[in-house]
DNA sequence: GACAAATATACTCTATTACGTATAATATGC
DNA sequence: GCATATTATACGTAATAGAGTATATTTGTC
């Protein structure tokens, strides 16, 4: 499973797709947390004002890192296929 | 050039690397971006509170972006594999 | 459709980002 | 070692996340 995640939208859809195969409820990574579940529900719909410390936060519950890498696969620059 | 980061100094610190590989300042992304060049040095370094906006529009300047994916690469579990 | 479970939204409060502006501290080149 | 470029830090202000708590809304099941 690899999602890629120009956008808070984007993040927070990968990490609802993460959350739902796992069986969990927001609720649930607010308890593993200590986030309320407001606050999961809102990292979940890509409001861009949500801090890093929770992102990484929830990204530790789901078992999850970060990747990050040249926006190039596959348009631009193609190094990668040489 | 793929960097791993499960934390907020981890991020900083892929973000100042390819800036500096660009050969930019950071009161050049702060330009680009509109930020100040007081946020992108707060960013390298790991502030925690740092907003998911900022994040991506640092990204976007940098001509980056993010993958979620599990931790579990090469240990744990291992699904991928059958 | 009724019921239950899950998620989104609301309100007050406190803490903190990011702003503008400026300066201190630190690298880098000569 | 000095001048200069770059980055870190400071201060006052405005905007807003996340807390606690509660409720509205949506989603899923029968």
């Amino acid at each position: 499973m690899k999602q890629l995640a120009r956008t808070p939208k984007q993040l927070g859809a990968a990490l609802r797709r993460r959350r739902r195969n796992m069986g969990l409820r927001q609720g649930d990574i607010g308890n593993m947390t200590n986030l309320r579940q407001a606050t999961i529900s809102a990292l979940e719909n890509g409001e861009p004002g949500t801090r890093l410390r929770t992102l990484t936060h929830v990204l530790a519950a789901l078992d999850l890192e970060l990747v990050v890498r040249e926006r190039s696969s596959g348009s631009k620059e193609m190094e990668d296929l040489f």
